[in-house]
DNA sequence: ATATAATATAACCAATCTGGTTATTTATAA
DNA sequence: TTATAAATAACCAGATTGGTTATATTATAT
C-alpha cells in the first residue's frame, strides 16, 4: 500500500507548487494548510531535500522553497523516495522468480497489474495537481 | 499490498484446476506441491469453499475439490475475497473524500491508478494460469 | 464398533510496519 | 543573546501479516 507519508509528500509538494515560484513557506505553515502534523512534515520534508526538490533555510525567515519545476516530479518518485520500491505483492521484491514451477505464471500478471498502476503515477506531476486544486478554492 | 494468502489462494486454485475435472486432492498434497504450509492451506479453503468455488468432504478418501468453472474465476475475485476490499491507498478505504480542499485531485488519481491494476487482475483467470504452467512443465 | 484419515474451526503468537510523538541539536535574523 | 526555524534521531503504541497450535467433527476401512 502506498502510505501515508508518501501521500503526505505529495500533498506538502503541491503547497510549495501552488505557491509563487521561489517563495519560502514554513514547516508549520504547511502543516497547517494540509492538516499535517507538524513534525512528521518536517521529517518527509528531509526526504524532499534528499531528492533535491526542496530545500530549507534555517532560523527567523527561513522556511521551505521548492527547488524543481513541479512539471517534472511525478508522482512515482515521490511516493518511491518515500516508500522505497513499490510493489503490490511480496513476490515482486524477491530479484528472481520463485522455482516452484519452471515458469511461474503469476509473476508476469502481478508485474503487468503493477505497471499499469505506475504508469498512471507516472503520468500525474505535482504541477498537475497543483492546477487541479485552483478550479475550486 | 496484496498478501500472500491471497496469492496461495490463487495457487490452490490453480494446482486444483490443473487436475482432471471433478478429482479431489487432500490439502495435504496441495501443500506438499506448492510449498504452502499445511495449516494455511486448510485455513485458506475454508475461504474458498465460503466463496462457493470449491468443497470438501472429510474422512479418508476425502478431498478438496474445484466446484466452479476455473474459466469464470478471476484473480480479483480470489484476492478481494481472502483480502476484503483492494485499496492502494488509505484514502480509497474512506467512503467520503477528505474535506482538506473542496475537491481533492489526488482522490481521483489513486482512484484511476488502482482501477487500473484491478482491471488487469480481473482479465486473467485461474483457467488461463493452470494452461500457462503447462507449458513448461 | 473402533481406529484412522481427512476436513473444519478457533485461538494464539512473534515479527514487522505504520503513523505518529518527543527530545535534542544546529543555524540565522533581529 | 534570544527567538525562531530547520535538521536529526530516538522512541512508541497499535495494526497487520504470516504463520503455528490445538481441538472438534466427519467419513471410511478394517
Amino acid at each position: 500500500m502506498i502510505t501515508k507519508k508518501a501521500e503526505y509528500a505529495i500533498i506538502i509538494l503541491t503547497e510549495l507548487a501552488s505557491h509563487p515560484e521561489g517563495t519560502m513557506i514554513t514547516s508549520k505553515e504547511i502543516a497547517r494548510n494540509r492538516s499535517i502534523p507538524g513534525n512528521l512534515v518536517v521529517q518527509i520534508i528531509a526526504s524532499l531535500n534528499e531528492a533535491g526538490w526542496t530545500s530549507g533555510s534555517r532560523g527567523p525567515t527561513g522556511g521551505i522553497k521548492l527547488n524543481s519545476d513541479p512539471s517534472v516530479i511525478n508522482l512515482r518518485q515521490v511516493i518511491e523516495k518515500i516508500d522505497g520500491p513499490v510493489g503490490i505483492t511480496r513476490c515482486l521484491f524477491s530479484e528472481t522468480p520463485c522455482q516452484e514451477k519452471t515458469h511461474c505464471s503469476l509473476r508476469g500478471v502481478w508485474s503487468k497489474a503493477q505497471q499499469s498502476m505506475l504508469t498512471v503515477l507516472e503520468r500525474v506531476t505535482i504541477k498537475e495537481l497543483a492546477e487541479g486544486e485552483l478550479k475550486d478554492d
